[in-house]
DNA sequence: AAACCGGGGAT
DNA sequence: ATCCCAGGTTT
């Protein structure tokens, strides 16, 4: 711990923000509960994701599966089917993982402290640390990505966030401000502060509370915290499909478990070789994502093959859905975005 | 410690 | 085009 923070109460910055948090807090509709299954969902829901795009799902999800039970009880399908669109599917999976782990090793009531949340299947240290002060009142302090921003800009403090220690040195530095017996609350008037004042670029200083308190805004020096020198690394990927349509039926098959969009639905990379010939789309649909390439190519099969084409379903290398049925799948977003034009075509 | 895992909005 | 979002798991 720098030595400017030694012996220091920053008790009363805490105050000011549950202060600040009674006035000005978001009202989302996780926030009227302490069902600790609720706000699991909504804390795996918004990882990595912003509060608008999530909502939606948040609101579906919990009235599919309301409880413990239903989830575990779901198949895994259904489960992908729900998160459709949110991307990072891995937390869908282990989402249903910890579902029967509830079920299984704590009787199917949702464990009520922090050590027993944290060995939940996807649970990490933030979650944890989320449900047992949001819904057990442990004195425990969440810090995400908002904590780094909020807390090194009032500090002034240039630790950077890359280094995977600053995790425990922003937890021990948020405990100086945490006001006792107000933890959950404080957790998320903090995940507020930093997603409506506090922002990562343009903060809004002057409706801030703590502005007469932060470092950073007395230098000037908002801009430059926190500090992160890791680089996020873009990796190019190329993926080519072929869309093989059969008058309105198409082929499509479940992906490995082993890259990205693990279990989810994709249609054949390449034209099966039994259906050749084939009519093929000259202009190729071109998909332009941030570090991805996606192209797919539209593949008409000749009536007279239709054999061939019921024998690869047989051999079980793909599906034979209708154009509506494979909107029940769990397709990735480009991939579904490319059936809804499908659909849509005259 | 670093790589990997999505999709979307803001700038 | 770049950053970052209520992060966690795997290597």
């Amino acid at each position: 711990m720098k030595n400017y923070k030694q012996n220091a109460d920053f008790l009363y910055l805490g105050k000011a923000l549950l202060a600040w948090y009674g006035i000005y807090g978001r009202d989302l509709p996780f926030r009227k509960t302490k069902d600790p299954y609720k706000i699991w969902i909504c804390e795996i829901i918004f990882q990595q994701t912003r509060i608008q795009q999530g909502l939606d799902h948040y609101n579906k999800f919990i009235e599919r599966f309301p409880d413990v039970a239903s989830l575990a009880a779901a198949e895994t399908d259904e489960v992908l089917l729900y998160w459709k669109g949110l991307g990072y599917y891995s937390r869908a999976l282990n989402l249903q993982k910890a579902a029967v782990q509830i079920m299984t090793e704590f009787g199917g009531v949702f464990p009520d402290n922090y050590n027993d949340i944290l060995s939940l299947r996807g649970v990490g240290p933030y979650t944890a640390a989320a449900v047992s002060s949001i819904c057990f009142g442990m004195h425990i302090p969440a810090v995400d990505g908002n904590f780094y921003r909020v807390l090194s800009r009032v500090f002034a403090d240039d630790t950077d966030i890359s280094h995977s220690s600053s995790f425990a040195y922003f937890s021990e530095l948020a405990l100086r401000l945490m006001p006792p017996g107000e933890a959950g609350t404080f957790n998320e008037a903090v995940m507020d502060l930093g997603s409506e004042i506090c922002r990562p670029r343009n903060p809004l200083c002057d409706q801030c509370p703590l502005q007469k308190d932060c470092r950073a805004f007395q230098l000037g020096r908002t801009a430059e915290f926190p500090v992160k020198t890791k680089k996020t690394a873009v990796k190019e990927l190329k993926l080519t499909y072929y869309f093989v349509r059969f008058g309105n039926e198409i082929l499509i098959r479940r992906r490995a478990e082993d890259h990205i969009w693990k279990k989810l639905y994709e249609f054949p990379d390449e034209v099966p070789v039994n259906l050749l010939p084939v009519v093929m789309e000259t202009n190729t649909v071109y998909h332009k994502l941030s570090h991805r390439n996606l192209s797919i190519d539209f593949v008409d099969v000749f009536p007279e093959k239709r054999t061939e084409f019921e024998a690869l379903a047989q051999a079980g290398s793909y599906q034979i859905v209708t154009l509506e049925q494979s909107l029940l799948h769990s397709f990735p977003k480009p991939l579904e975005n490319y059936i809804a034009a499908q659909v849509a075509r005259p």
